[in-house]
RNA sequence: GCCGAUGUAGCUCAGUUGGCCAGAGCAGCUGAUUUGUAAUCAGCUGGUCGGGGGUUCGAAUCCCUCCAUCGGCUCCA
């Protein structure tokens, strides 16, 4: 949401055509001529060991000083690296995403450089570009940097830029870059040229600084006119809390300074739509630190607008046949070692609550699928009763790592919209999709448009995390496959995601600032019903084991309401807001009829309340604005002589005065069309 | 849990190199005002400066420790 497109974004000064093409030129030989396809397909014949540049420019030098890098039979290359032979090429400008991905790449071994000229012996670690910038970690050896640091950091990167260093790309043997890192001490580089295979290995020197790196990178630095470090943070080594923790300064680059501006304004601005922050300023919810850490407080209004969130979802269920089941908060030590989930996450959970009887033991429930199954188990299924779907909202408890929690997106306590679909293997794909469907329709009367369909299959190297059978792995890993190609998902598969007795199907949206979170949720699972010995009687009158399927649409309640404050800004669909309408009578004279006109209104089920506190109107107006009611109905002198409100829409101003009749059938009218669109 | 930062009134923030009873705006309360489309005026109330310990003649300010929050990492049934 918050990523810089520029449309007018360009690129700055042209080095030397001579200089760009030196450091290429020693393993080169011509032979003759090669077509270059285009991506309209034309077509264009050029010499061999033509580089992306000299293309651009035969095309045009504007095109040549935009262009960051180039596709060459579909890979990113430098765009001072010859093309020996024949080859379909695309020419990436910072309006592409490979193209800003050279820039930021290049970005952070000019970063690296400036902390090796300013903290010498500084270790390196890794230092990709990422979505949005770059970082890169590094190993301080005992120095800390602080923010303070950053203005120096970023000076010298500038200063480093400017000097229009090139970018050179050298293929090197892997014991002569063992060599060069054992030499200059840097165990990091070492371990990972370890992993490399000879012969693809390659390195790039820019300026004073050479660096173990696949490339692509920008012909030079000199396009790098601004410069933000954006982070300081700790990151493990390789991403394994057992390595040591490197310093990973996080950074971003542009072209233009221009657009840095523009950028830090976009993140202003996604500031103000932190869910924490309008949850705050709108009451919906809060935390106590005497209540606890990840322990939220719905305030009134954020009940209230939970409970409609799940009133639509249970119309929504019953219609799909849902049955709605209601199960107690915790559960015997038994229950969860019987599902395994004990022995997984016993030791990192709340502990056992303990009882005056000796050896009881009950755990806070951390989730609602051995409750659902014991239910299945109540009474003997026959293969007619199923599939059954037994939903729940379902508050459970995680002792999620105290760093780990964060606003109501993930905290300690919180409540599921739970099902568990108990079918036969050969409704299982069926069922599937109509959960898909569920989500789908969900995400769509929600407007939650920019979400990805994230297939999360276990890590093949390493199935000791899991339980279960080979065998159902893959059952339930076509399953889903499957299912999400049939509904025409555009899926990303993610290896080692699954959850530990099965597959998942996650639907992912990210916050305001980017960051991405799993909302909804679909889940195939043949181990659960073995465990808790699940069976019903077949058409053959023999006992069969159903297979389970569990599903959240929304994930959980505190983390759906979360993303829809920042997707909303805090201006929710009409249906769903606390407050649609509040009526601001002129002066106290005139409050009566303010009072009878919002009685009328919730006669006529909408939701309005009076604000009669003795302020000017203009205050009034302006405090309501702010909590993004979304009509505010203004009553004086006029319009209680004529039954009429003066009609404010949130945002737009003044929409003229209608008759209390009219306005109810409006709101109503639009609230039925926010509900079948 | 790990790395780093932050914590002053209900909210947003000031508090100079440690030094007079810790300040402002908003909110709240009281009063005046009776308002026509984004802040009416005046007065008052409100703070163990996150908790605890220490250094000092003296601590919001320096040190230790715990707690919480923020940004990442790791984790996410």
């Amino acid at each position: 949401m918050i990523f810089l497109i520029s449309s007018n974004s360009q690129l700055l000064g042209i080095v030397p055509l001579q200089i760009r093409k030196f450091s290429y030129l020693c393993s080169l030989k011509i032979e003759d001529m090669i077509t270059i396809t285009f991506p309209d397909g034309n077509t264009r014949q050029y010499e061999a060991g033509v580089t992306g540049f000299d293309i651009a420019k035969s095309i045009s030098p504007r095109l040549a000083a935009e262009t960051l890098a180039v596709g060459v039979n579909g890979e990113t290359w430098d765009l001072l690296r010859p093309i020996a032979g024949d080859a379909n090429i695309k020419l990436y400008k910072w309006d592409d995403a490979e193209g800003r991905h050279a820039f930021w790449h290049s970005s952070s071994h000019l970063l690296a450089e400036a902390l090796e000229a300013l903290y010498p012996g500084v270790k390196f670690g890794i230092g990709p570009a990422i979505e949005t910038g770059f970082y890169y970690d590094v190993d301080l050896g005992g120095r800390t940097i602080t923010d303070a640091d950053l203005p120096a950091i970023e000076a010298k990167m500038l200063e480093l830029a400017r000097q229009k260093e090139v970018f050179t790309r050298r293929e090197v043997s892997k014991p002569e870059a063992l060599k060069t890192y054992t030499e200059k001490g840097d165990p990091y580089k070492c371990e990972l040229i370890g992993d490399l295979q000879d012969g693809t290995i390659t390195f790039y020197t820019n300026g004073n600084f050479t660096d173990l790196c696949r490339g692509p990178h920008l012909p030079d630095t000199g396009s790098i006119k601004a410069v933000k470090l954006t982070a300081i943070a700790g990151a493990y080594w390789r991403g394994n809390e057992k390595n040591k923790m490197l310093t990973r300064i996080y950074g971003v680059t542009f072209p233009q300074k221009k657009l840095l501006d523009e950028y830090l304004v976009l993140l202003e601005e996604a500031k103000k739509r932190d869910h924490r922050k309008i949850g705050k300023e709108l009451e919906l919810f809060a935390f106590s630190q005497r209540v606890g850490q990840g322990l939220p407080l719905w305030l009134p209004k954020g009940a209230a607008l939970r409970e409609r969130l799940e009133n639509f979802l249970r119309r929504v269920q019953k219609q799909h046949g849902y049955q709605q089941v209601i199960t107690p908060h915790i559960g015997q030590k038994e229950l969860y070692v019987t599902s395994g989930h004990y022995a997984k996450y016993g030791k990192d959970s709340f502990q056992p609550i303990h009882t005056p009887q000796e050896g009881e033991e009950f755990l806070l429930k951390p989730m609602n699928c051995p409750h659902h199954c014991e239910i299945y188990r109540t009474k003997p299924r026959s293969y007619k009763d199923l599939p059954l779907r037994f939903a729940e909202f379902g508050t459970v408890y995680r002792y999620e790592q105290s760093g780990e929690l964060h606003g109501l997106t993930r905290v300690r306590g919180f409540t599921q919209d739970d099902a568990h679909i108990f079918c036969r293997p050969d409704q299982l794909k069926e069922e599937f999709n109509k959960v898909i469907d569920i989500v789908l329709y969900i995400f769509h009367t929600l407007d939650f448009k920019d979400f990805t369909a994230q297939v999360s299959l276990r890590d093949p190297g390493n199935t000791e995390k899991y339980i279960g059978s080979d065998e159902n792995w893959e059952r339930a890993e076509r399953a889903i496959i499957e299912s999400a190609a049939e509904k025409g998902l555009q899926t990303v598969v993610e290896l080692g995601e699954a959850a530990f007795y099965g597959p998942k199907l996650d639907f992912m949206v990210r916050d305001a600032l980017g960051r991405k979170w799993q909302l909804g949720t679909i889940q195939v699972d043949y181990n659960l019903p073995e465990r808790f010995e699940l069976e019903y009687t077949g058409a053959d009158d023999k006992r069969h084991r159903p297979v389970m399927i569990h599903r959240a649409p929304f994930g959980s309640m505190e983390r759906f309401v979360a993303v829809l404050i920042e997707h909303t800004g805090g201006r929710f669909p009409l249906w769903l807001t606390p407050e649609q309408a509040t009526v601001l009578p002129i002066s106290e004279r005139f409050n009566a009829y303010a009072q009878q006109v919002s009685d009328a209104l919730n006669n006529a089920d909408i939701r309005a309340t009076v604000d009669d506190r003795n302020e000017t109107i203009g205050k009034k107006i302006r405090e309501n604005e702010l909590k993004r009611t979304p009509y505010l109905l203004i009553v004086g002198e006029k319009e209680e002589a004529g039954r009429l409100v003066a009609v404010r829409k949130q945002g737009e101003g003044d929409k003229g005065a209608m008759t209390i009749e009219d306005f109810a059938k409006f709101l109503r009218e639009e609230v039925t069309k926010e509900l079948l669109a």
